[in-house]
DNA sequence: CATTGTGAAGCGTTTCACAGCC
DNA sequence: GGCTGTGAAACGCTTCACAATG
């Protein structure tokens, strides 16, 4: 039963997906159901968001009642293609690659981490969170030996770029990028750019905003609470 | 000379700015002026966009010329707030806190690590990225010694809230947070949440749809390379 | 009668297109 | 001629408000 729903879902609602099952899957086992205000008020936003958002997975929930949180995770994981795992590897070893490959939060939520490879001889066979990194050389064995698909670049900005080539070159079609560097990549790979430094220059203006009071009222300020807003 | 462009600045905007100083900073020292094609180019975006941007600052770029990078620099740095710099605490000398401590682009963007502090007597005393982790008992001296407004939450999700609480009780105005957890903070306090494995599961998403052809042709992909958006 | 699902309004962002200016 | 600055159109996302319904 249950037919696919083969809409095309918004941008943003595939952004708050994963929030929703972050949450739901965090739940009290005794809780069968949820309404779009309880959930709302966990994610942090508005009900008719979320009730917008689950409408876009089908009707699945029960006017008078909310939604079945059990069938809700098994929908939204289905969407989100979470019916099975995503083994990603790491490029770079240095300290955020580190830190990566020791984040738990990748694992749990289906992506564990296939391989770390780094260009350094010294880090090669080091050992990281159970994982022994191998050389760079070793990418497409590793790729396709393990079916990857998605990639980390974790690297210093010069190395980044090269990093996302051989990742391409070994077949991987999607890039998660923490370096600081606008990728060039063919079509068809999609890249997303996490940059730690900008997230703090833009905390740093609410700031400076905060302490020049240029007019009336302090703004209720920002209880988005979310860096893809 | 130069007035004060007191509007209010459009929050994609905001998230943009810090991209177009990097870029400029990271210019060849020759190079006198850019034009907003340019611009757009590196930074992998439209060049009425960038032209839109800028406009907010207010009119600093030259007809048939561009804008002249230094004055440019010049001018987001102030709007950004970046006249000076904003130190930070980082709460949790985890294989995270560690990474941001080392992490060079925060101390290079204007974001030196002021502390870090650890609830575990065992990180206490450590040494990482040449500052010596503190008890999260000292957090109140560290954050009003050092004149301190950005609080990192760098801790498990279980410990998130009280980090943030503390960081509060501190004096922090803003707090970037890592952990996978809704924070709740007072009114007047800006929080921005970076979530590692929800990236990873909106690239699991367009993997996904990747491989299922649904109809026609695959979409050209997100070259928009931003988490952000 | 509580709660969903959704048209329609509202709002912020992007893009177009071109007048204005150097 | 080349490039900025910006109204206006187009777009996408959010929120409202309420009819539909278990």
């Amino acid at each position: 039963m249950a037919e696919r729903p083969r809409r095309r879902i918004p941008e943003a609602t595939v952004a708050r997906l994963p929030e929703y099952l972050h949450i739901l899957s965090e739940l009290d086992d005794s809780i069968e159901h949820v309404s779009s205000d309880q959930l709302a008020e966990l994610a942090g936003v508005n009900a008719a968001k979320v009730r917008k958002d689950l409408s876009y997975l089908g009707s699945y929930g029960t006017r008078g009642v909310g939604y079945e949180v059990a069938y809700l995770v098994y929908q939204i994981r289905r969407e989100l293609g979470l019916t099975h795992d995503w083994p990603v590897v790491i490029v770079g070893a240095g300290n955020l690659g580190h830190a990566l490959a020791n984040y738990a939060g990748f694992m749990d939520r289906g992506f564990p981490v296939a391989g770390i490879v780094d260009v350094d001889p010294a880090k090669v066979g080091t050992v990281i969170g159970g994982i022994r990194v191998r050389h760079v050389d070793d990418l497409q064995t590793v790729v396709q030996s393990r079916k990857v698909s998605i990639g980390v670049v974790a690297t210093n900005p010069a190395a980044a770029q090269e990093a996302a080539d051989r990742l391409v070159a070994a077949g991987v079609t999607s890039i998660l990028n923490f370096a600081p560097t606008l990728l060039s990549v063919p079509r068809g790979v999609s890249v997303r750019k996490v940059d730690l430094a900008v997230e703090l220059q833009i905390l740093g203006y609410h700031e400076q905003r905060r302490s020049v009071p240029s007019l009336s009222i302090v703004p209720g300020t920002d209880s988005s609470q979310s860096a893809s807003a």
